[in-house]
DNA sequence: TTGTAAGCGTTATCAT
DNA sequence: ATGATAACGCTTACAA
């Protein structure tokens, strides 16, 4: 229960016989400021590299308000995505000297309203997000708070925050249009969690580049409540049952084209022959699946190192008075033609 | 740079107009313990409803010398395998009421050492890590300390600490005997990190599986490096490219296997025709590759799961005088028969 | 039943 | 060039 004991600035300036003042100054370089002699100053630098000295940032915390800790709150960092956003998040403040502290949501926003609540209370000088969706009070209140916050992969429309996500939209429309131009006409769409941002935005991307193509998509064609496999199976189950299925399908996501794979398995579909099939977050190992996945692809190491500027950028700017921008990037997709897609006779 | 302001037990203790002794009894549930009338405890949960009183756990922390977190030390957080392991160890944590604090050590004892020595000066309550392997002083030290340590999938021979791992000498043994019964026997082999226990066990396994078949596997036949897939790729080349090729090999990582095919794409060998191929780490995507591939799987979910027992044991066991117990867990891995892997004729 | 005050380990202000 | 000392916001004897 207890920490363990270490050396703090009391025993190490004892041994120095030095006083407390003396060493801090030293130790947190602000020797020069206040022209502390060379001699001191090697005298407990020495001492304090023999001693492994750790100074206690809890403590300095407390007085100097600030962690130099930020909290990402990640729906699910199991997902391949998310823990690439992560290995980001954690680089870029490492590498500024920051730590992050890790709150996994589990999708639900009830969870992400008590991880906010707990960065709050470990008083973590500023949010990273990639918020559930829905209700976010919890958020706006931060927001209000004046404390940083910046939006990742999903942005919340209603809440003017800065934030960095893909063009889901397009993104979307790019797999339509590919689709279009070989032949296709009766597209289905598989999503993830309806209530995230980045899902709404490919489903209305996706409804949208059909409509403009003059194609009515019938709502029952949409099929899909998150991001199960065992779930997405029997929702892609569905859509293929029907009398005159769909000649393609758009995955939104990559685990969700895993699910599609498995129910065309149960049904006996042949994928890319009887059925295309889009998907969506490429994969290392999305080129090696039978057939290899034709994918719109995000970039995500940009995405992470963007919203790391763009969360330090707003950190600097909450201290100083500058005006606190409002910055919302929106990162290209790109589509990835491999062999999951067929020309229609 | 400054903490938003907020509400703080000062605040709240003039609002209500009772000290701020009471407000900290009544708010930390020593109400009963205090003897607070139930009528101030109600004003002061009612007023506290209304302000969002959020404590302050850094001051906290000071005061009670334990800041609730545990710091989580792991090599490549984007690693999905290691992603499986943060989800579990953010969950268990939560669900104790306790934080998890961050680090990727990038497969880098320095950058580990560096983490250690951040996770020791935010004073966390104890380090679970899956340690980069080679040098670890900087765990024997904390350990030393008596702060809680719990090894991740890695573990130090030398170093007597409890930690949990998958069984990972007999997880190799599994890959050789299936090939061996497979009628193979120029058997190759592809390793990531060297220095790494798990990876090192894995080699270990699989030589002494073959020579116990009284097959002396020549040591040009395992190569490897590390888990980057370009490097695999060219170790994988050089395996493939020599007079008498490997009939088989057994790639010690998901990714690694990757590489392996990209290796045998490029020199135009067939997997399972011309080659057999067994993998590591089972993944949602690995029966899905073409050809499906054969793996041994660990029990990601129990590995994290158990990992997080060991180590709320051990807080406990630090703050009593009870003997700080030693386990060593290890876990079964299992074969999963696929289809990259043919009989030899 | 509640309040006062000391102390957790720093940093910053003000003396010296 | 350095040392005392007062916070920072909490918990917990000890007083009242």
């Amino acid at each position: 229960m207890a920490l363990p004991p270490s050396e703090g600035l009391k025993q190490l300036a004892e041994r120095t016989g030095v006083s407390i003042s003396t060493v801090s100054r030293v130790l947190s370089g602000k020797a020069e400021k206040g022209r502390i002699s060379v001699k001191t100053r090697e005298r407990v630098l020495h001492e304090a590299g023999l001693q492994g000295v750790v100074i206690n940032e809890v403590a300095r915390g407390l007085r100097l308000r600030t962690t130099q800790t930020v909290g990402l709150i990640i729906p699910d960092i199991s997902n391949p995505f998310f823990a690439a956003l992560a290995r980001q998040a954690e680089r870029a403040s490492r590498v500024r000297g920051y730590s992050v502290l890790l709150c996994d949501s589990e999708e639900d926003t009830e969870v992400e309203a008590g991880n906010v609540r707990l960065m709050r209370s470990r008083r973590v000088d500023g949010l990273v997000v990639a918020p559930v969706g829905g209700r976010h009070d919890h958020l706006a209140a931060v927001q209000k708070l004046g404390m940083p916050l910046v939006l990742l992969d999903r942005l919340l429309p209603e809440l003017d925050v800065p934030g960095v996500a893909s063009d889901n939209a397009v993104g979307a429309a790019l797999a339509v249009e590919h689709l279009l131009k070989l032949g296709h006409r009766k597209i289905g769409c598989v999503q993830g969690l309806p209530a995230s941002s980045s899902n709404a935005s490919r489903v209305s991307g996706f409804l949208d580049a059909m409509a403009r193509n003059g194609i009515l998509v019938p709502p029952s064609w949409v099929v899909g409540k998150d991001y199960t496999i065992e779930s997405v199976k029997q929702e892609a189950l569905k859509l293929l049952s029907i009398p005159s299925r769909p000649t393609a399908i758009v995955a939104l996501g990559n685990m969700i084209a895993l699910g599609v794979l498995h129910a065309a398995r149960e049904l006996e579909i042949q994928v890319p022959e009887q059925l295309s099939l889009v998907s969506f977050d490429d994969q290392p190992w999305a080129e090696w699946i039978s057939p290899p996945l034709t994918t719109v692809a995000q970039p995500v190491e940009e995405m992470g190192a963007r919203a790391m500027d763009l969360f330090f950028e707003t950190l600097a700017a909450s201290g100083s008075n500058i005006t606190p921008l409002n910055s919302r990037v929106i990162l290209p997709m790109t589509l990835i033609e491999r062999q999951s897609v067929t020309r229609l006779a």
